[in-house]
DNA sequence: TAAAAATACTCCATAGGTATTTTAT
DNA sequence: ATAAAATACCTATGGAGTATTTTTA
């Protein structure tokens, strides 16, 4: 698991698509792909059904969502507040 | 920023040393000098204090280590989670 | 049949290792 | 003199891309 892993993840959920979530995040769709596989075989469950043209999350993607969110916020939170002391130093 | 180099980061700060931090964390030294240099990097500020062989963190340091242990505990949090869908469907 | 995901493949960046050098005690 | 970090260098893995194929609505 990492922590673009987890931005890709949170953007296909909120898109339901791995092509406009390609888009947004400016990867190819064959990256988001990967990265998705990469992160259901890190957690050891599949997180979005694949019917085709649809996809939606799976349980353990429902579970995962609130965490993948919080851990990226606490991430923005770390950068903010290392950002506080350089600024401080000035 | 990424999860291993938080991992590697608490390490250090808890030995103080990138050697001993090395050893536990099954690394080579000079991979987690380049860990720490790389996560310096990425936020933007020395983290460590070199002095020759002593080292102690920076204030940007102590201000990351509660947020990088608060990553890494909701990290081990998250697969729980999924870790439950897992049990549960069988 | 068309839109979206999966796959095959290629390439390159980077992470990690070994060996060595530098630097403070 | 020695213990620890930094550096130089090398290799291999994997991440991202392009092009194509498969799938289902």
């Amino acid at each position: 698991m990492n922590l673009q892993q987890l931005r890709t993840f949170r953007e296909v959920a909120a898109e339901l698509s791995f092509t406009r979530a390609a888009e947004k995040l400016h990867y190819a769709q064959s990256s988001v792909t990967s990265q998705i596989r990469n992160l259901e075989e890190a957690v050891g469950a599949p997180l979005f059904d694949r019917s085709g043209r649809r996809i939606s999350l799976t349980d353990a993607g429902m579970r995962l969502l609130p965490y993948a969110d919080e851990i990226l916020h606490i991430v923005e939170a770390a950068q903010k507040e290392v950002d506080e002391t350089v600024i401080e130093a000035s």
